[in-house]
DNA sequence: AAAATACTTAAGGGATTGCTTGACAATTAC
DNA sequence: GTAATTGTCAAGCAATCCCTTAAGTATTTT
């Protein structure tokens, strides 16, 4: 499966700028130029950062006038999460198993 | 907190090949010969992704003679699977209230 | 000791990324 | 209507990324 969505959601998230971003509006809502007021860049780098966030479908947005609204949208979020979350788990899983192993083992051999 | 461990993490699970040895260590240990067989590119190419996984902290890998081994380190993994998570649910908290609210404002206006 | 195996290092090249500045809408306020 | 606000587009540039091939090193195997 060539997963193009997890790509850009993982590589989104990669860039501290852009975790900044998600960071801000997980606790709600914000336009274009609160997101970039705290940044330490132009407001033109800070569209191209939303661009890649939006086309990662970690966030979506709305233009009402002159203004631009963006906000988190958690399915993608929900996504990678359950990925990283899947791939722990199973190798935990084995961990599990090589421990429960190693008990038996050592049971029979006392 | 300039949180340079979380941006190696998911940059390194931004790309395909490195997800696809993070999906295959996840089932089992495996050398590096056995993790490049199935990728369709060189070794050299394999040991790069390697070693950004390594420096990402989501892999750890030991040599014993002229093999090495390498292994899922479930702890980063956990790591990037919190910050996901925490930020989906402070979103979903806060959609949770809208939602209380607009109830409780239905009820105020019958 | 010679050959095969398993990995490693180095050099380089083409594509992509993350910014910048400058110019240009489109909308709202005065 | 003029000016201020808010966002967008475009060109360009330095750094980084992902891969290649070629040439090693270290460890078995025969």
């Amino acid at each position: 499966m060539m997963n193009h969505s997890l790509d850009r959601a993982f590589t989104a998230l990669g860039d501290p700028t852009r975790r900044a971003i998600v960071e801000r509006l997980a606790s709600g809502s914000a336009t274009v130029s609160e997101l970039a007021a705290p940044l330490p860049m132009s407001l033109p780098a800070v569209m191209l950062h939303l661009k890649v966030l939006e086309e990662s479908g970690l966030v979506a947005s709305e233009k009402k006038g002159r203004v631009r609204t963006c906000r988190i949208e958690p399915a993608a979020l929900s996504l990678a999460e359950q990925w990283v979350s899947d791939r722990r788990r199973l190798w935990e899983a084995r961990l599990d198993r090589l421990d429960a192993f190693l008990d038996s083992a050592a049971e029979e051999t006392p």
